[in-house]
Order: C-alpha cells, then structure tokens, then sequence
DNA sequence: GCTTCATACGTAGCGAGTCTACGGGTTCGA
DNA sequence: TCGAACCCGTAGACTCGCTACGTATGAAGC
C-alpha cells in the first residue's frame, strides 16, 4: 500500500478503533492490523503522534496507569470524539461515493 | 472534503478518466466534477502537475492542437497508463477493504 | 548473569504531493 | 468595452504520515 493513501483517513481509523473500548497505542497498532487483515502496518512514529493531535482536539483523553511495572497510556473517546466518528464515517462515504462515481467500469457512457 | 483525502488516489482518477477518451486538462477537471456529482473540484494548480507527472512515468501523452485560436493540450493513456489503472483500481480495492474493516458499524465483537 | 525478543513509550526531521495564489492569453456575448 | 468562460501553467507553502532513532521493562533461554 503506498503511503500517502492513508492522508487525512487516519483520524477515522483511530476513533473507530476506540470507539467502546479503552487501549492504549500499541494496542492500538494490533487491532488495526487484525481489523484490516493485515494490510495496516502501522509505524509507531505514525500513530503516537496523531493520538496526541487527536487529544489536543479533545477527541480523545488519556490516563497512565503501571501494568506489571510497565508504563501505559490508555485512550478513550470523549463525547466530541464520538461525534467526530460519526462524522469521519460520514465523510468516507462520500469520499468512496465520488471516487468510486470516476474509477467506474470502463469508458463513459456516449455523452458530455 | 478534507484536502489530503485525495493523496495517493488522483493518479487512478486522472487515469480513469482518461480511459478510453482524450481530454484536455480543462476538460478532466469538469469530467471529474460530473462524475463525482460536483464532489471533486480541482483546482488547476493539482491537476496540471499531476498530468505531467504522469506524462513523466509513461502513462500518459500528449500534443497540442489548436482550436478556434485556443492552444489545449490533449491528453491519453499509453499501454503502460492502462496496465497502471487495472493496478489502481485493485489498489483501491484493496484500500477501501482495509479501512471498512476497521471502520464497520459500532464497537467491536467481543474477542481480542 | 547475559543476551535477546516482545512489549511499550516517544521525538526529530524528511519528503511527497496537494493546495493557494498568482500570471498569461483567447473568444464571445452583453 | 468589459466581463465571464475557456485554457494553459508555475512558485511556494503547508500538512502529515513515514523513517530512523532513542529509552526502558519483563520474560525466556542458555
């Protein structure tokens, strides 16, 4: 998968991933991978940083808690968060609905 | 739409909408808004870099004609340009499947 | 005791590519 | 004559995911 496909879906990627669940990043990483099949990789230098953004949005918040002397972050999602999935779904709808109107079977239909 | 939702993917839509057809660049721009249902409006300053960076990596030419006193530029798929697009599309394929895999309704089963 | 791997956090800086904001020129209708 | 639609193009900014790196703990193997 080429890298920059992922521009700008991120976000939704990430509150999906927390939506009625608590995890914390590397969690987060797994899931993502199970979810999709295997086909997202994510880099931790991808997700930490976004998960930051996504906090200072007041999408998510987070507490540190010590399991088994190891330190966590675990994220949830806030009330805006949850809004703010509803509306990344939203908008991955459309996004699909326009590309999928261009990348259509074949050539145009005899017409414009 | 956000901007960066297109990254990665105005390539397959370039290719796509010249499949089959020739266009100028003016011309793919008001194809693309047609086809998406006015969701897609590029601006000139993204879609003229795009064809030539196309017509850099082969998947695209083009020549200049002159029409009633305008100059255009009429862009089409090479081989190479149609073999990219049966590759894009797969890609797309493969893209959207990892994310609705992610993305699909509500919180997750109970397992993992 | 030492190494190694999985777990877990994080930052700095790069790089690619889309967008904003220009600028040039023609035709045609009001 | 003036504006709007048509048509091409470039320069530079900006965003944000990725690469590469650094830190630390626990458990298993030897």
């Amino acid at each position: 998968m080429k890298p920059d496909v992922l521009r700008g879906h991120l976000d939704a990627l990430l509150l999906a991933t927390l939506d009625g669940r608590r995890l914390h990043g590397y969690a987060i990483i797994e899931a993502l991978q199970l979810r999709s099949g295997g086909a997202l990789d994510l880099p931790t230098g991808t997700v930490y940083p976004a998960l930051r953004r996504l906090e200072r949005a007041g999408y998510v918040t987070s507490e540190w808690s010590t399991v088994s002397g190891r330190q966590r972050r675990t994220y949830h999602l806030t009330k805006a968060g949850q809004r703010a999935l509803v509306q990344e779904r939203n908008a991955w709808r459309e996004f699909t609905a326009a590309i999928e109107g261009v990348l259509g079977e074949g050539p145009w239909p005899a017409q414009a």
